[in-house]
Formats: structure tokens, sequence, C-alpha cells
DNA sequence: ATACATACCTACTAATAAGTAGGTTGCGCT
DNA sequence: AGCGCAACCTACTTATTAGTAGGTATGTAT
């Protein structure tokens, strides 16, 4: 893996571990056993780097979204849930839930990006529900927008309050979403 | 109101605005004309302080839970969403998602007081949960424990979510989660 | 009157932050 | 062989951070 990858990855894994706020230049620099100005080379600003790490996952949700497109909706489902499940495997949270958390404190740009990202995850989720509502394969009365937002913020929340709790929680939370869907 | 309750009022909104590793002494010390050491005079350390803050919302739930003692579970249930509809008002999120977002940059001892917040509000919303199945007034299927936490996390994160969507969202969340127990 | 505590102050320190100017190394291309 | 560029480096700046040492004003109890 090239260095600007792996600076991506680093910086990642450490805003959906510590928060934006919380790692710095040094952690990258000190981890990947190169100088804070050799990641300056890759990343001028904390911005570059930023709005690149969240650049990096829309297009991992799009990848996502094209590889299960002739899949069932409840595998399509799965695909969605099992991102958060990867995190809270390593005890990490939502990019989103992240920097939702910091939302004021980023620039502009980074807030326009983020927007994007969340944007992309309610279409893609929207769309599993209507297509498992279409094929009788899920049952629920709320509007389609409202029950995703709702499966949304239990996974988002999820994997920061069960930092909290315990592990268990979250798979009683993740199994309950599908469980309710399907009846 | 004296300065001590001052900072801590503050503190608070700065940590639920912008995070905990967002704002500084220099923050609450400009906004309340003060210097920087008379914050700390209040409170020694950036810890105490978040401590104290964490537990003034601890003691405020306990309230609420012994005022709304008497009432039914639905209003007690309301009781409890509002506390997130005043912070979506203000564009703040929960005191714990936004901790638990920067839980691994925080000492042992806030972890330790934010789990106790954690465990009270849960505790809080199980027994809503329970008395209302009891009483015939809530119907869900799957067990309090998971229920309580379903709602928990769809307000956790409706909050921080509805930053990158809009606030009609909120409410739409707020509304489903109260429809969705009653039937 | 004096002693003492509370609540502030000035003035500072050491550490860490993001970011920059400009130099060095090694590799591929002509 | 020599050019140019990518990817690093040293060495620095400026701003901000949490935290401290020690002084001052004001009220209260003896």
């Amino acid at each position: 893996m090239d260095t600007r990858t792996e600076i991506i990855r680093l910086g990642d894994s450490l805003i959906r571990e510590k928060g934006y706020n919380a790692f710095s230049f040094a952690d990258i620099s000190k981890h990947l056993n190169i100088k804070n100005a050799s990641v300056h080379y890759h990343f001028p600003t904390k911005t570059t780097l930023g709005l690149a790490i969240v650049q990096e996952h829309r297009n991992r949700l799009e990848r996502l979204k094209t590889k299960t497109e002739s899949k069932d909706p409840v595998e399509k489902l799965n695909a969605f849930l099992n991102i958060y499940a990867a995190a809270k495997s390593e005890n990490k949270i939502c990019i989103v839930g992240s920097l939702a958390t910091d939302f004021y404190t980023v620039e502009p740009e980074m807030q326009h990006e983020l927007k994007k990202l969340a944007d992309s995850i309610l279409k893609w989720v929207i769309e599993i529900l209507k297509e498992g509502k279409n094929k009788h394969v899920f049952r629920f009365r709320t509007s389609e927008r409202t029950k995703a937002l709702m499966i949304i913020t239990n996974m988002l929340a999820a994997v920061q309050l069960t930092r909290l709790t315990n592990k268990q929680d979250f798979k009683e939370i993740k199994e309950t979403i599908l469980h309710d869907l399907t009846q």
C-alpha cells in the first residue's frame, strides 16, 4: 500500500476511534515512521486529509451498492448492517457519527462532503426498504425515509452507546432491526 | 448564578456543540469575562470540570425521574424524549453521544462516570417500558432492555444525524417512537 | 483590628498543534 | 551522463493548549 493510502486508512481509523479533534499529524507520522512534513506533502492541511477520508467512505459505499445490486433486499440490508458490525468489532464508531459530533468545528467543505455521505447512505437504505416492501419481504408502517432514519440512527448510536454498556447489546440491536422488518 | 455553575453550564454547552476536545478553558474564560486561571480555581483540571458536567446530567436525570414518578408511562416517555428535543432545538447533541465519540481520549474517571450516566438512562427507559407494558399502553415484541436500547439509540443519533439532513427528520423519528409503541 | 477564606488576578511554563521553507535522495526517461 | 520529479527529510514558526506560582481585593467571623 502506498503512503498516501496508508495515511487515509490511519486517519480514518483515528477519527473513528478518538474523534477528529483528538488526532494529529504527529499521530500519523509516528505510526508510519515518517516525518510530520511528509504527511503534509501528501495532505497540505488537515481539511484536505479529512476530505479524502470522507470521500473514500463514499466511494466504498458506492462500490458496495454496485456489488450488491442484484442481491435480494435482506442481503442488501445485511451488507449495510455489517458495515457497523465491522466497525464495532474494532470498537470504532461510524465516520458520520464521529464527524457529526465535531460538525461545527470542521470547515464548510468538510461539512458539505459529510452531508453528501449521509445523503448517500440514507438514499441507499430507502431504496432497500422500498424494494423489500414491494417484494413483500419487509413490513413496516411509517414512510420509507423515516424507517430508514430509524435504522440508521439505531446503528450509528449502537456503535457509540455500546462502548458504555456492552458488546452484546450491539448484536441484539442489529438482530432486532432485521427481525422487526421481516416480522 | 454563581461562577462555578456558569462554568459547568457553559462547558456542557460546548461539549454538546463542538465536542470535548474542541473546547478549551480559554473558550470559557473569554465567554464569562474572567481569566484562564480563574476557571482553574474552580476546576483544577479539565477532567474535574468534565466530571462535574457529567454528574450534573445524572443529577438532573434523577430529579426528572422523581418528578415524573407518579405520571403515566406515556408522559414519562415523553419527558425522556423531550430531553433530546430540547437539545435539538439548540442544535446540540446528547452528552452521552458526544463523550462516547471521545471516549478513548478521556481519563478513566470520566469513562467511569459516563458509564454510570448511560446506565442510569438505560435503567429509566427500561422501567418506563415495563410499566407501559404492564398497563397495556405500550406494545412491543423484544425484551425491555433491547427495546430501550433501540429508543435511546434512535434519539441519541437523531440529534447527531439531523445536523446533516434536516430538523424535520428529528420530529418524525421522535413521533414514530411513540406511535410504534402505542401501536 | 486582625485573621482568614473566597474568588479573582498577572504572568508564566511546557507541551503540542498545524503548517512552511527549503534541502536531500533515489528512480525513470531521454 | 544528466534532467526532472516524486517522496521524503531537517529545522523552523506561530498559535493554542492545560496547568501553575504567587499576588490582590473583598467580605466575614472572632
